[in-house]
DNA sequence: CGATTTCACGAAAACGTTTTCGATATTGCT
DNA sequence: AGCAATATCGAAAACGTTTTCGTGAAATCG
């Protein structure tokens, strides 16, 4: 019932434990005849390896810790899918943590990791993470650790990102080249890099473009699980404020999606009267009616990349090499949908 | 740098590591002095207890493994969360792996969590599975699995799932009593409990208020990562071949969400020309124009649930007692919105 | 044929913990 | 004082593996 050890296969085969053990990880000092014969009374036995034993001896686990801001959220489990895809094809096991956007509990969460002892850490920072010395530690422990998404530009370690700024830019100059004179612009919360980032880009392109900068046509949501809601609520205050915006800019597709029902509900034309790009290309921004303009974010790519980095540094690491922080930057590209005009050109 | 062991502290309090274990664990019989000071080269030397050798000797790693279909998918992300929020708070880990919809992948995840030695699985059946033998030979093993949603009824061990029957039935109902005469089904895939038990439900709805069954109206879609695009198809297909029908239970919210894209686009009025009920209660059900009239579906608490009555047989079974399979039904709940009339009676 | 190399194997330590069992020292009691 | 009971500790085995090192036998070579 109970899984064969080496020394019951040594026994019946009345040889030595170390010679089954080398025979079964087929070192060269040992005969083919006998390993042959243990590799038969193995299988006989249903001989599995006890993972315990190997990773208390080997030191390590096979095992990576994963913490994430939010498990229910389509881009984050997108990413997930991407790491244990390639994580199980490298022979690694994943352990998911959340961090619920919360500095204390992503604390409390690489601390777990740690004392289960996980190879190396994958990481996207909770929105209220400012304090970095949890990371950092994970990094005096020689154990490898890459961000991802949500990213701490300060904290030495490798990173795979999206130049968010860059999209950011992408997508306001997108609105303006359909024709949008005055755009505002749903943030998200202050702290993250990438809403900061995705701020900037906006900024830029309208300064850019020569249209003056005003702060009042900035407005914040938490991105929670209420982002939906919030899109809406900012649709209305919107058209309460300022009657004369053509076109918005929104943090994320959810926020953006709650906006355009808002919109929609209040007779509002999209992409007529105002014209709106989101963020994400989740999947619910080309069944929506207008489908949504948005900025494609290649999640199950960035789960992968990353991954990957972890892995050349738990090799590189194994090997007593040098590995020296790598910033990876994922391409974007802008989706033309109908919630923004044909450009002006193509017409 | 690297973390102490028992040994280390042991040596600069020139005592035994015995006693520094037993210190550490609280056991009676070390004095208060040596305990209080055991405790505290603890801390100062930041001892952290190797938790490999700790599986070694105690046999246990207190981390489950979690087989789900499909990670990226709104309902298993809540049943996700579920778990891992009610595993940490038990002192467990979760270890995430995906069937991919897969037979033979399942089999191999399940492998793969034997050998890693978890204390016990978590699983929701891929809709391939027909053959159950992977999962008795992990009860073989003395290792708990319970099943939640997608589950066999043929294997002996624990689940928590929900009525679909019964669900489906109130849902049909519900389009009955508001009116509907030829009702279309669309549903899942031949093979999972929970696409028969729906249909079976609708089925006896009908029957049960003497409207014929007709086969003609019962469509069939995968629900993979396209289902949106086949409610589109579907509904389509639907308007060629059956012009009469006035109402439509569909087996995925997902699927609903893309018959309602469908109708939206070719101008059937919904719920005057055909009303829908969806199932699931996704997010989405509560943005769409007109909003999804749905069942819901307690994700977050089957997860929970599930998780702990994997908790109860982990305990039980560290006390040599016997488990006995517990079947657990969560209740479910119409919600009715704008893709259904109001009840006859309630205008 | 003696010396050296190669081959095949085993003994044993090590990883860091937990736990049983015994040993000493202390206390309480008559 | 003598004896039993109790408190406090340590030695050591055990969990199952990996890996180093040593050893004898066989093979090779001059």
């Amino acid at each position: 019932m109970k899984p064969a050890t080496l020394k019951q296969i040594a026994e019946t085969l009345d040889i030595s434990v170390s010679t089954v053990s080398k025979a079964l990880k087929d070192y060269s000092d040992v005969s083919e005849k006998t390993r042959k014969l243990v590799r038969e009374t193995a299988a006989q036995l249903n001989y599995r390896p006890n993972s315990f034993a190997v990773n208390l001896r080997t030191k390590e686990s096979k095992t990576i810790g994963l913490i994430i801001p939010e498990v229910v959220h389509h881009f984050f489990s997108t990413v997930i899918k991407g790491i244990i895809s390639q994580a199980e094809k490298k022979g690694y096991l994943v352990i998911i943590l959340q961090s619920n956007e919360s500095y204390e509990l992503e604390k409390k969460q690489i601390d777990l990791l740690l004392s289960k002892h996980v190879d190396g850490i994958l990481i996207s920072l909770a929105n209220g993470t400012s304090d970095f010395k949890h990371l950092t530690d994970v990094i005096d422990q020689d154990k490898p650790i890459v961000m991802f998404d949500k990213i701490a530009k300060i904290v030495n370690c490798s990173k795979v990102i999206i130049d968010d700024r860059k999209a950011a830019y992408t997508a306001t100059q997108h609105l303006i080249d359909t024709g949008c004179k005055r755009i505002a612009h749903f943030r998200g919360p202050l702290l993250p890099q990438n809403s900061i980032d995705r701020f900037l880009g906006y900024k830029k392109a309208l300064l850019d473009n020569n249209i003056p900068y005003d702060s009042s046509l900035v407005y914040i949501c938490d991105c929670s699980d209420m982002s939906f809601e919030e899109g809406k609520k900012n649709a209305a205050q919107l058209l309460k404020d300022h009657k004369d915006v053509d076109g918005i800019f929104i943090n994320t597709d959810m926020v953006a999606i709650g906006a355009i029902t808002e919109f929609n509900k209040r007779g509002v034309k999209i992409p007529e009267d105002i014209s709106i790009v989101g963020f994400s290309n989740w999947f619910m921004s080309s069944a929506i009616t207008p489908s949504l303009s948005t900025i494609d974010q290649p999640g199950y790519q960035m789960g992968k990349i990353a991954f990957k980095q972890l892995y050349k540094e738990l090799k590189a690491l194994k090997k007593e090499k040098e590995v020296r922080p790598k910033i990876i930057e994922l391409e974007t590209a802008l989706v033309k949908r109908d919630s923004t005009r044909t450009m002006v050109s193509e017409t």
